[in-house]
DNA sequence: ACTACTATTAGTACCTAGTCTTAATAGCTC
DNA sequence: GAGCTATTAAGACTAGGTACTAATAGTAGT
């Protein structure tokens, strides 16, 4: 059952990383060696102790934690509307809109933007999304500004539906499309 | 300077909530008390020490650790994943996610928590949204639970392409649809 | 003034999961 | 038998605590 050293070391390696929560007393009991052994295999192996094992994930989360910002009410600052016609909004792509990876806007921010505008354009209190097509048409990097353009297409008065485009461009770039069937709600009879 | 015990203690919490890993020592410094108040105060409050606060951060990140995505990154909380299969997420609608005169849920809200859904069950480190076509089918209240299935419809090789379907559930009621296509970055064969 | 009570501080013993150092022992190899 | 590696042991020390006892200051009630 016992190994030598190497191939224990580079268990151990394995073991530790599958689980950084194990002490040295387990790892001990684990490999059938003393503690003593276990600790040179760590001084050997660089592998901090227990306590600084686990405060390294914990940190690791907590730097990317604070990223996770909910989005706000309305998203986007709107500098033209006129309702039931069109709308303008722009919004700017900081760190928290963007995957950390690549920086690229993460979808759900783009949509939101056109969402809000084609709820905002609509005249009636609580307009809501029924429907909606959409496509992106090219990713959008940190950095960037998005203006999106809301134009209401055409108003039904029978089944209370509206029909809003938004287009939404950087640097008069087309970068997201979406087409929104909008429910209005307080539809006088 | 001294505050008395009362509001010491609720920034207290606010401190070790805001920093959890903050030592007691540096608490006492802060507050300018004794390190026994301090102690007295975590007592009164059910504050953990220090290095049970760490554990129980780098736990929590453990335990999410669903890989291909960090899960900071995804709106909702990802109960169930099969990479390039299917994948189950949570969203409770709270008052942020609701437009403030009717308690209804803003639709990005449950854009965001499906196409969140669609990015990450695909097994690839950099999957952007190309397209989606959507329908809201029931308005989602303030306090309802949404659940979203996700699940990998086809993968298309050639074009780097992926279908997912998101189906998002209130109560066994469907609430939100979404058909999603997928871009992969990174094509792994 | 005496008592009761709260808030704060101090001190001690003990704990975990280690580090760092020195030293002993077992098993090979030449 | 010397030299070497691998392993184990023992002891002193550390951070960051818990648990407990005890002392002191200040305030309020009677």
């Amino acid at each position: 059952m016992k190994r030598n050293k190497r191939e224990r070391q580079s268990m151990l390696t394995e073991t530790i990383k599958e689980n950084p929560f194990i002490t040295d007393e387990e790892l001990a009991e684990k490999f059938t060696v003393s503690i003593q052994t276990i600790r040179l295999d760590r001084l050997e192996l660089s592998i901090p102790e227990l306590r600084e094992r686990i405060k390294n994930v914990a940190e690791k989360r907590f730097e990317d934690e604070v990223r996770s910002l909910p989005l706000e009410e309305v998203i986007g600052e709107i500098i033209d509307i006129e309702l039931d016609q069109s709308a303008i909004s722009i919004l700017d792509i900081k760190s928290e809109h963007v995957f950390k990876r690549n920086k690229i806007a993460r979808g759900h921010h783009l949509f939101a933007q056109a969402n809000s505008l084609a709820v905002a354009v609509i005249n009636d209190e609580l307009a809501l999304t029924a429907k909606a097509n959409i496509q992106f048409t090219r990713s959008v990097k940190e950095g960037e500004r998005v203006i999106a353009k809301a134009r209401v297409e055409k108003i039904d008065d029978d089944n209370g539906r509206t029909h809003v485009e938004v287009k939404s461009y950087v640097n008069n770039e087309l970068v997201f499309k979406g087409e929104f069937e909008m429910y209005r709600s307080k539809n006088e009879k």
